[in-house]
DNA sequence: CCAGGGATCCCCT
DNA sequence: GGGGATCCCTGGC
């Protein structure tokens, strides 16, 4: 299988809503690691959520990915996902974890490395193409509470496969 | 040891 | 646009 990361957040050192604030732990650990790698944790009791971490060990940042484009494998995708349309199938980061079958056993994994069972590329030809299609925006973060404001959402505005706007919660 | 919270999703109105 | 599902992790006792 194969997608296109088409939205993302940062989650960054001295933010309150970032899971390695507050120290290491069981379950922080990757966000500790070299960078590089994936950071996949266990949310609401139902869905999985994977991140790459981006700093130096020690330093505890990470990317969510929060929406991609299939491109392919869409059949697979299609039966680990019961949807009405193929647009909800990755569209969210719960949603693509269970469309690519991303859990606890890819936590840690080498994203560099192209035997990886989960890794990233750069494909600057495609990156051309979608930017062409609209420019890339910053909002803030969905569905946290806590440093609510900071403009760490990213997303590409001409793709129908970003996630729906958040809820924005009262305070 | 255990109560409570959470970077979500889906179904209901 | 509101609420429940459902389990891992954390912190407090």
């Amino acid at each position: 299988m194969a997608a296109v990361i088409v939205e993302t957040e940062a989650y960054i050192v001295d933010d309150p809503a970032c899971h390695g604030y507050g120290g290491e732990s069981a379950r922080n650990r990757s966000m500790y690691g070299p960078p590089g790698h994936a950071y996949v944790y266990f949310i609401y009791g139902v869905y999985w959520c994977a991140n790459a971490v981006c700093r130096p060990k020690g330093v505890a940042e990470a990317v969510l990915i929060r929406a991609v484009e299939p491109v392919v494998g869409i059949d697979l995708m299609r039966k680990r996902r019961t949807v009405a349309h193929d647009k909800q199938l990755t569209n969210g980061p719960g949603k693509l974890c269970t469309a690519l079958e991303i859990n606890r056993t890819l936590d840690g994994a080498d994203l560099c490395d192209t035997n990886s069972s989960l890794w990233i590329a750069h494909n600057p030809e495609h990156k051309k193409l979608l930017l062409s299609k609209g420019p890339m925006i910053t909002t803030t973060r969905i569905g946290i509470t806590r440093a609510a404001h900071l403009p760490l959402r990213f997303y590409l505005k001409g793709s129908p496969w970003v996630s729906k706007q958040g809820k924005m919660k009262k305070h």
